[in-house]
RNA sequence: CGCGGGGUGGAGCAGCCUGGUAGCUCGUUGGGCUCAUAACCCAAAGGUCGUAGGUUCAAAUCCUACCCCCGCAACCA
């Protein structure tokens, strides 16, 4: 029997939409599964959603959709943005799945029946978003003196009221955890972000609250329905569930028994804790094995920024499947990205590294190559005829570096791609694939075409030319599956060659004819695609933001006192409001006495307005950034002059000063008037 | 002194841990070639490796100080 490969994606979570990061984990993980499958590993991948969770139902709620339908239709989105690639997984898992939530509620009992589970209470703040737990200390406040979570920071925390909740003891497993790291080397890689999870581990673990009796959209607690189970708990367990851990559904117990431990959990490093130490201490807890390794991959940056919407510099995934084929994508994330670092991630990067690998480099050989097999031997790719001519030692010996040349490629290939440095593997096989084409270049077969006598040499240039191509062919299969399947068809081979193990590649048979010839990338005309591109973005954009963002508009609790969050108010247009609650707010014209920066303050203007009060007021304004404090002072502008005081930096604040606030960056621009208005002229 | 990353030919990066002729990709210039997707091959130009000190026979690499850039955080009543 063949031994098994077991690689998972994370599942993602149907908070958000698909974006290049879901893309490219995908990718990641698809390339291994192929790879591993062509050289015989009985493989199995997974990928799939995470559905459930306090966030989702709130989502829902604010489309006013049945929360199945809503998680439907995202789902629908991802494996819509997945369709072109045609990934190679064996299985695509949803948390709303029936035999997954039989196999979650197995492993509770499991867990629970060992004395790992604990019925307390909890009280504390809590984020939807990562459904992390956070205390007040590693909570931030926002703007708006909103306790936010520190990586989503534009989620409110919820407070949870003291509640009742199951806890895991995870408290129990540091030690079992460290010891575990201290095996297997292997397991948290790369050793940067193992380093951060043994300094974390070592800290102290506390125990975990998984349940809430809030929130209804989860998998009930065995025994206790009253009980939801943390989403955590629930979506790590999808790996074993998948394949049949506690349901017949997905072959059961000897399924899973074949499969488990996975070989390569693929992670963001933004939920490396969720699987480097939660995950493992579940499993050990039901006396199961953690997986070999989980490999934490960098996050794509672009121009040199973290992608977000506010910046607008996100890949948008259309545009992106509309510009490149799907093996061009596969190729710059793979060849791009040194892998476990963060990458950047540019159309101009992506076209030039299309144009200059996969265009002029692999592209161009294949079709000089068998073109010349065309011309000169009538499509039958020539056999080396040893005995024809003993003239072309030195050829002979070139011909021969250049086999050696792909050889020593072929094995650095599974070397690289054996640690994951995808990267490296492709960039030796790149050089080989200069060394081919320099060896054309030098042995000049359109002169030797000429004289009918040098056929020998003819035909051993062209027949080492494309035997080199055909070892890279089924060398890229995983990486270019499409790219390469279409080119060993124009090689004249038949069948899929996916299937075909590059150390067990059968020699190239002479007398072969070759397949009609065909571009298989297509030369990119920089200039006009990324003006298309740039075309397509602002109307994306555009439409973008007239969507209003639900999220956005969530106004929560100010602390300390815990007020749960109070629900989007009528996401889908304006909210109106009546012309009392206009009049509450007092507008006035002031004057501008002095203005100077607030000291440690990137934004923080501070000033003092004549409002026509008997003492100028303080008022601070975050547009330092944009406005040189000297210029402005002697300027009218329009405060609000009854809003609550605040202090900033220090410093009071007693109004606020109106301004536009334009793009995405929200330039402020100051309101003021063109005719002259005495301080202190209230507006209305 | 809030935390972190970085400053290497025009651009993007590797090298730094484990000092010893400064390297890769793209771009530029010139040449070659014409089988090929304006491709491919050859050659050249271009860097006092952020600055200033120090250690050393020898520093991009180790040490010290400083400058600058970029994330994150703080901060935009």
């Amino acid at each position: 029997m063949n031994d098994t490969f077991y690689v998972t994606t994370p599942i993602y979570y149907v908070n958000s939409h698909p974006h290049l990061g879901h893309l490219y984990t995908t990718i990641i993980a698809d390339t291994v599964a192929r790879y591993k499958r062509q050289r015989g590993f009985d493989t199995y991948f997974l990928t799939g959603t995470d559905e459930h969770g306090i966030n989702i139902e709130r989502a829902a709620e604010a489309a006013g959709v049945p929360v199945k339908q809503h998680v439907d239709n995202i789902v629908n989105e991802f494996q819509t943005a997945f369709a072109d690639y045609n990934f190679s997984n064996n299985h695509w898992i949803r948390t709303t799945d029936d035999y997954h939530k039989q196999g979650v509620a197995e492993l509770w009992r499991r867990v629970r029946d060992n004395g790992y589970i604990y019925k307390g209470s909890y009280e504390g703040w809590y984020c939807g978003s990562c459904n992390e737990f956070y205390n007040e200390s590693e909570a931030v406040k926002n703007d708006i003196g909103v306790l936010v979570c520190p990586t989503h920071t534009v989620t409110p925390l919820d407070f949870i009221t003291k509640e009742e909740s199951y806890f895991f003891k995870l408290s129990e497993f540091q030690d079992k955890l460290l010891e575990y790291y201290e095996k297997n080397p292997n397991f948290i890689r790369p050793e940067v972000r193992r380093n951060e999870v043994i300094s974390f581990v070592s800290g102290g673990l506390k125990d975990l609250s998984v349940s809430r009796t809030s929130v209804k959209w989860g998998i009930p607690v065995p025994d206790d329905p009253e009980h939801t189970m943390y989403v955590w708990f629930d979506a790590l367990s999808n790996y074993i569930t998948a394949i049949g851990y506690g349901n017949e559904t997905r072959g059961g117990e000897a399924e899973y028994k074949k499969y488990w431990p996975a070989n390569l959990q693929l992670v963001g490093k933004d939920i490396l804790r969720q699987h480097t130490v939660y995950w493992p201490a579940f499993l050990m807890a039901a006396g199961i094995e953690p997986a070999h390794a989980c490999f934490a991959h960098g996050m794509w940056l672009s121009g040199g920024r973290k992608m977000s919407k506010t910046t607008g510099n996100v890949i948008d995934l259309s545009v992106l499947a509309k510009h490149f084929q799907p093996d061009a994508v596969r190729y710059i994330c793979l060849r791009e990205m040194a892998f476990g670092q963060d990458g950047d991630f540019t159309y101009e990067a992506l076209l030039d590294r299309v144009t200059a690998d996969l265009a002029s480099g692999l592209g161009n050989l294949s079709n000089r190559t068998l073109t010349m097999i065309r011309n000169y031997f009538e499509s039958e790719i020539p056999d080396v005829d040893r005995a024809a001519s003993p003239i072309i030692s030195e050829l002979a010996t070139r011909a021969t570096e250049v086999k050696s040349a792909v050889a020593s490629a072929v094995e650095q290939f599974d070397r690289e791609f054996d640690e994951y440095n995808f990267s490296r593997g492709l960039e030796a096989v790149w050089q080989a694939i200069a060394v081919v084409d320099k060896f054309i270049s030098d042995a000049k077969p359109w002169d030797i075409a000429k004289d009918e006598t040098r056929c020998a040499e003819l035909a051993l240039v062209l027949n080492t030319s494309v035997d080199a191509l055909r070892s890279f062919t089924v060398l890229l299969a995983p990486v270019l599956p499409t790219a390469t399947q279409s080119i060993w068809q124009q090689l004249g081979e038949a069948g899929n060659v996916a299937d075909i193990a590059p150390n067990a590649l059968t020699p190239l048979k002479s007398g072969t004819r070759i397949g009609e010839i065909e571009g298989v990338f297509p030369r990119l005309d920089k200039k006009k695609v990324m003006n298309e591109i740039k075309q397509e973005e602002a109307a994306s954009q555009s439409a973008r933001a007239q969507e209003i963002k639900p999220e956005s508009s969530v106004v929560t609790a100010v602390l300390p006192s815990p007020i749960p969050p109070i629900a989007p108010v009528a996401p889908e247009g304006i909210a109106y409001i009546g012309i009392e609650d206009f009049l509450k707010v007092e507008l006035r014209v002031g004057q501008i006495l002095t203005a100077e920066p607030v000291p440690k303050a990137d934004k923080l203007l501070r000033f003092t307005i004549d409002l026509g009060e008997a003492e100028p007021r303080q008022v601070l304004a975050g547009i330092a950034q944009y406005y040189e404090a000297e210029k402005l002072i002697g300027r009218k502008v329009i405060v609000v002059t009854n809003l609550a005081p605040r202090k900033l930096r220090g410093f009071e604040s007693q109004g606020m000063i109106l301004a536009a606030s334009l793009g995405d960056e929200g330039k402020p621009v100051l309101a003021g008037f063109l005719e002259e208005v005495p301080n202190g002229a209230k507006l209305k």
